[in-house]
DNA sequence: AACGTAAGGATCGTTGAACAATTCGACAAG
DNA sequence: CTTGTCGAATTGTTCAACGATCCTTACGTT
């Protein structure tokens, strides 16, 4: 193998990069993550067929795609509707954070992923001192997502990716999204130093009680309308 | 909620069970994990409607569906193939695994899950005793799937059938899959035995040595062609 | 008032056909 | 041996149609 070809086929992932179901997908995803279609509503396929100028068939194949990422629930005969996370749901993810997260903090830390965690924590204090709290929560996210590469697995990025997203469901819901973020920028901060003083076991002790801390909160302050 | 209510709601997700695109995702998945589709294999459109007598628009959604679950790849424009993992793919796999299996056998086992593991494990000798190496993989298998369960997670479930499902991709490009499974119903046996014990951290140190051990050795026995 | 039934409209599920877009192999030209 | 071109095969996407299913409303029965 020579090489040029030996240096272009990292770039081959970004061939395939195309499709309108695939990218209509996209489009959903975002909506649905900024909250403009809200948790239980139902999306009309003939209403956004017709909107974003594809046809049934293609938005459908776009459905699909979205309900795989729990981001849509699909009643049969009954259309798709954005999907409004239970409380047993709410549990449920974080069990498995507690197990992702749980195990990335007691890796040993490469470099290249502490400095995502530095920046994320960076930015949420930030943000913190304008008083975004919108931007905090990014922020949060975004250091969660960089803890769990610490494992270094592309799938389990891949999971961590759709787990929060199905979690900003949960906040879109939420009547007081400010107050469930603020605490948790101290928080980041501290579990950051652990993690860099080389301390796994107290940072994954400091983790867990972290986790319990949030999901209790956050099932305490979410009480779905169904 | 009064309790005839509360028995019968454990029913509900099999009420929407239908749709033909989802049935026919059930046919292929089988098919896929049996090996008569083999990985690489391109899938025609064309052929396959033909063949399970329904549209082209419907196969699609069918095709979306697994592609999701990472059995189907999916090449804009040139079709659908069986995903034929790579061996970067096989170390991901097992990293993944190293996570989710740790994590499970760090918890106190619960009674029902328990029963699961012993049960696999007398299975894969029964098939072992009687040379079925077909019947100790799938045993195998199961007690790596129930295993997992000891989370406790839905979701935790659902990624670990979906990463099952893959790695049997895998097993089918193997020369000689019985050299691989035989090995590990003895150590399956002794990790129960260690997990039965309440021993927690040794069965964790000893899983981490198998699934080491497994990976080298499939990673070994797996040159894929491509 | 509670319940079963019927009718109607809206929406989804699925199909079949059609055409555009893309890939791939073959073959000719340099 | 490389490059350009053509055409067959396959996928991507759309469209229109019809049956199936669900929801609502209305009506009648008990």
């Amino acid at each position: 193998m020579d090489n040029v070809a030996a240096d272009l086929s990292r770039d081959r992932p970004r061939l395939g990069r195309s499709s309108t179901a695939e990218r209509v997908a996209d489009i959903l995803r975002d909506r649905i993550s900024a909250g403009f279609f809200q948790p239980g509503q139902r999306l009309s396929e003939e209403t956004i067929s017709e909107g974003l100028g594809v046809s049934r068939n293609t938005l459908r194949e776009a459905f699909r795609l979205l309900g795989h990422e729990r981001l849509l629930d699909h009643k049969l005969n009954r259309g798709v509707f954005v999907r409004l996370p239970s409380a047993e749901d709410v549990s449920d993810l974080y069990r498995v954070r507690r197990v992702l997260e749980g195990a990335a903090v007691r890796r040993k830390p490469d470099e290249r992923a502490l400095e995502g965690l530095k920046e994320a924590v960076l930015d949420a204090e930030r943000a913190a001192g304008r008083d975004d709290w919108q931007g905090v929560g990014t922020a949060n996210i975004r250091f969660h997502q960089a803890l769990v590469s610490l494992n270094d697995s592309p799938r389990i990025d891949e999971a961590m990716r759709q787990l929060l997203a199905e979690l900003r469901l949960v906040f879109h819901v939420m009547e007081n999204p400010r107050a469930f973020h603020e605490p948790f920028v101290d928080r980041n901060r501290t579990l950051l130093g652990l993690i860099e003083a080389g301390e796994p076991e107290r940072a994954a002790a400091y983790l867990d009680d972290y986790l319990d801390h949030a999901e209790r909160l956050l099932i305490h302050a979410y009480e779905p309308n169904r």
